[in-house]
DNA sequence: GGCAGCATTGCAAACGTTTCTGAAGTATGT
DNA sequence: ACATACTTCAGAAACGTTTGCAATGCTGCC
């Protein structure tokens, strides 16, 4: 029924081993049998069955991406720019979605290691020792996540967070709000990089939260920047500072009139919001070549140079940053 | 090293073949050796290889689904809906991102095929013919492409767009436009529904493009909106109707004071904006089980009732229509 | 002219699983 | 007590591929 490598070898007059070596190691066969048999093989269209390769020899040629939840629009660029490397270094790419939930994860992850040579695992919520664990038994490239011994890469949010605050210094601002949208995660590097560059520029920081990422935790936080006499805001991710552009509209604040705000990621909803959204840009594509490489790298055997390589942030300023109102409302 | 069948045979002192039936089908087999099996079985961690299993019958026990663009907000859920509902079903969910290019269609196909049990093809730029000869090869699934003789999900958006134009009716409105954004593609079902509604409903409808479904399509179409006097616009979807939201704000004309703004799909970007998006809603969920029930059906050689499965859509009342204004400007 | 070495190819094993076939043991009916 | 049927298990084959090993024939060198 279908074409096999047997099929292949009856049609070019060869034994299945020559066939096998003709398509996989062209050098150890002679020229003409080569041709016969590569013609033979995309006369039949043959393609080898990768369940009795990955049999075989072990290996699956697929990788694994687990991510938190692709809802979020910050991670479908990232997984198109991890399909388009891996495809280019003839891997497959498996995506699955642990919907935030930590015994989803466990789960998945077991669903799927079998199926994968490795995997990176976004902002896992998975235990230290668990994480190292599973590093031992399999190629592990964590992303934001930081456990000794594993690879690792990590977004540092460090240069586009001075370059915000410096924007917002320079725009004359002076008290901001931090929304903080990192529910129970053991991350904290956003909260912990944005007071580090707000304290140098030495603005004064008022956090919120924390919170859950969503749209609705910045419709909530929007009356609680201007309680606070805010005059810019800072939200944990492009989702949240939606929310809080909504509910500044409907509080009669304008944008950037009375209040400024950034986000983070910048996400399709950073590009396409009115006015467009300021926020801090994380490359995608950066992240997707770096967490690949390393990752296809494990799976060869070859250790990375560095255990952690970091990936740079920068700011786009947008519509929504503007000079501080003099005379803060109320 | 790794735990295979025999390990667990030698640890529960049977043959290979009474843990194959202890594990698959446990009632050939006695209660308490199974017992003793079963207990083997998780103290070593035992789970099957897939890869062998595969081999051995012809199972993958994946799924794949191709899709345009993961980046449009409107397939994430999807996704999620799709991998959700296979995995309850015990499959896996392998997504394949064509970038909407048809030759990377086919390169991604054939990447694919071979390792899944099936595919649901959506929105596919492939001719008719070569599709049909597809699904000859493998149970195929299409999703908003017709082709004789191949199972489809069909959205309908018939509901969707009479209530639209009921909605739009209802607040007075008498000119609306269209801006299509379905680009060269084969499915002309948008502006064909939206056609026969607006005609049923005695609305005068101006069409224009077809353009490419993005952002910069609707802040192209929004001075034509205001040119052809038309108090109403519908977009091809959310993304080309946030660019006529955002164009319309620089051109200082408020929505839905001046111009009321209806989308598709209920994406994210919908119900983020400010003012929230009025659209047609499909229930990717809907979409999802179908899709997936289809093609486990067929996988398992059990063709669908009907070779067309249809799925409807809704109008989503929010904030961006309202009463069309009595004296168009200018 | 014989022998070492190389190029080229075939044979067979192995990967881990499921399932077909048959054998052994046990219960049942006469 | 013996045939029959059923339960329970072990053995072996098969899925498609890669690769170590051996065999063959040829080249070139002494």
């Amino acid at each position: 029924m279908a074409v096999t490598i047997g099929s292949v070898a009856k049609a070019a007059g060869v034994s299945v081993s020559t066939v096998s070596r003709a398509l996989n190691t062209p050098e150890l066969v002679n020229a003409t049998t080569r041709e016969r048999v590569v013609a033979a093989a995309d006369r039949l269209g043959y393609s080898p069955n990768p369940a009795a390769r990955s049999l075989r020899d072990g290996r699956t040629e697929t990788l694994g991406l687990l991510i938190p939840d692709i809802t979020n629009p910050f991670f479908p660029p990232i997984f198109k720019a991890m399909q388009e490397r891996a495809k280019r270094l003839g891997y497959t790419l498996l995506v699955a979605d642990s919907d935030e939930r930590e015994a989803d994860e466990l789960e998945t992850i077991a669903a799927v290691s079998k199926k994968v040579d490795g995997l990176v695992l976004w902002a896992s919520m998975l235990s230290e020792d668990r994480l190292a664990e599973l590093a031992e038994r399999m190629p592990v490239v964590l992303v934001n996540r930081q456990v000794p011994g594993v690879s690792e890469v990590h977004v540092s949010l460090t240069d586009g967070m001075a370059q915000a605050a410096e924007h917002l210094k320079a725009y004359g601002h002076q008290r901001c709000v931090f929304v903080d949208g990192n529910g129970n995660r053991p991350d904290q590097s956003r909260s912990k990089s944005i007071r580090a560059a707000f304290d140098a520029h030495d603005l004064s920081l008022i956090e919120i939260g924390p919170y859950e990422a969503r749209f609705e935790t910045g419709v909530h936080a929007a009356p609680l920047v201007l309680a606070h006499q805010a005059t810019a805001v800072l939200a944990h991710n492009d989702l949240v500072a939606m929310g809080v552009l909504h509910q500044l509209a409907a509080l009669g604040a304008a944008v950037p009139g009375d209040v400024s705000v950034v986000g983070i990621d910048d996400t399709l909803l950073a590009s396409v919001s009115t006015p467009s959204l300021t926020t801090i840009r994380i490359d995608p594509d950066e992240i997707a070549s770096r967490a690949v490489d390393l990752l296809i790298g494990l799976v060869h055997d070859r250790p990375p140079a560095t255990p952690v390589v970091q990936v740079g942030s920068r700011l786009i300023p947008r519509g929504t940053t503007g000079p501080a109102r003099r005379d803060p409302q109320q």
